[in-house]
DNA sequence: TAGTTAATGGAACGCTTGTTCGAATTAAGT
DNA sequence: ACTTAATTCGAACAAGCGTTCCATTAACTA
């Protein structure tokens, strides 16, 4: 793709920034003084430009209708996980149904960027209490975001309710035999052996977060 | 605080629909259209109602100017944070020269929400390398964002540099008397303590984040 | 040197859009 | 029933704003 002129640089900057400070994007005549252009035409030359390079993206007759692309620097989509409740050591956690999306209205949410979530969907998050997990390298107060699964791959770093033990846990998942080996994260620590008929999947863990107080 | 109309309720999911689908917020008469008002003075009225009330910002005798709060459900501030180097233990952490801000272009960068930097700047990540982290729940393949720092206040998780045994350990920072002790977040692991002269602080753990492959 | 394309300036045109005003309608309170 | 406030309407005004046209300058090519 053909390089943008240091003119066409700065105005993108421009866009940038002042997106990032209003929330709406500028007209051409802000770009005209944020830029010392001298003129709206240049400002309007140039926008073909971009957009002709794929820069930006642009709604003719609309004002303000300056959308910026991938390439230009947009901004990245983020969504909503609600923290639906906690994970301890002695409950199953608790899944949320998901016919109530999606206006759950839980208390207390936390935002995830798409780079984080994968594009996936129905994600929750669940706040850590106690040091239980912490084979799995996550600690009192961390934050697991969940998707809701009923089964898991090779390898998936699942919530398994242990039936027998009356206890969630969250480890790697592996089929060894007919048996089902549950890795902890910590390698130093020791597998469960149990049965497949002993292990209900509640989760796949999409990524651990821990927010420094 | 308040609550919105039936009419207002309809008039701000219209604006989130509008800019969540246009990245740009939409002008009064979208608005007058799209939530079937018959003037736009009317809108006019509600969007001051709703400005009153918290839920938006406008600007005024700017076209579409419109910004939503928090309450309103705005969408959160992020920003680029460079993934500017490894973590391991046996070396000190590149820190970043901040003089080269804004432009340092790194090659990765994580995408962190203003809830989790806490409006921190020049802030930085470091991937994981090893499993010398262990003690401090963080595994080989995790990140962690980091402030630069060379001081440290009572119970910070810091990365620092301890010179005679050559090596960078990421623990919580304590005095006890003439001592610094050293603390694991793992509990059930030994503090370090060592002499004040011997620790070199590197920067302040904001937090840590676990991608699931 | 002449000719072509890219980039810049300046100005004016006309649609877009926020604003305002008076009046009508409805809701709420006394 | 009367008053007052809250909403809604329709219309018109004025500033905002994208667009267009023409002239000018610079860079490149034949």
């Amino acid at each position: 793709m053909k390089e943008p002129t240091t003119r066409q640089k700065k105005i993108l900057d421009y866009i940038r920034d002042f997106i990032s400070e209003h929330d709406y994007p500028p007209s051409i005549r802000d770009i005209q003084l944020g830029c010392n252009v001298s003129s709206t035409s240049v400002v309007d030359y140039n926008l073909r430009a971009l957009e002709r390079l794929g820069y930006l993206r642009r709604d003719r007759e609309v004002s303000r209708a300056i959308e910026l692309t991938a390439a230009g620097g947009k901004r990245p989509r983020t969504m909503a996980v609600p923290i639906v409740g906690q994970i301890a050591a002695g409950q199953p956690i608790p899944v949320p149904d998901t016919d109530e999306f999606p206006n759950p209205d839980y208390s207390d949410a936390i935002e995830i960027t798409e780079e984080m979530t994968g594009g996936r969907e129905g994600l929750f998050a669940l706040r850590v209490k106690g040091v239980s997990m912490i084979d799995a390298l996550i600690n009192d107060g961390d934050i697991v975001v969940m998707e809701p699964a009923k089964t898991a791959d090779e390898g998936d770093m699942v919530a398994v309710w242990l039936k027998e033990e009356e206890e969630v846990t969250l480890k790697h998942f592996h089929h060894e035999g007919d048996k089902i080996r549950l890795q902890p994260a910590n390698s130093t620590m020791p597998p469960i052996y149990t049965a497949p008929d002993n292990v209900e999947i509640q989760g796949k863990v999409v990524c651990a977060i821990r927010p420094m107080r």
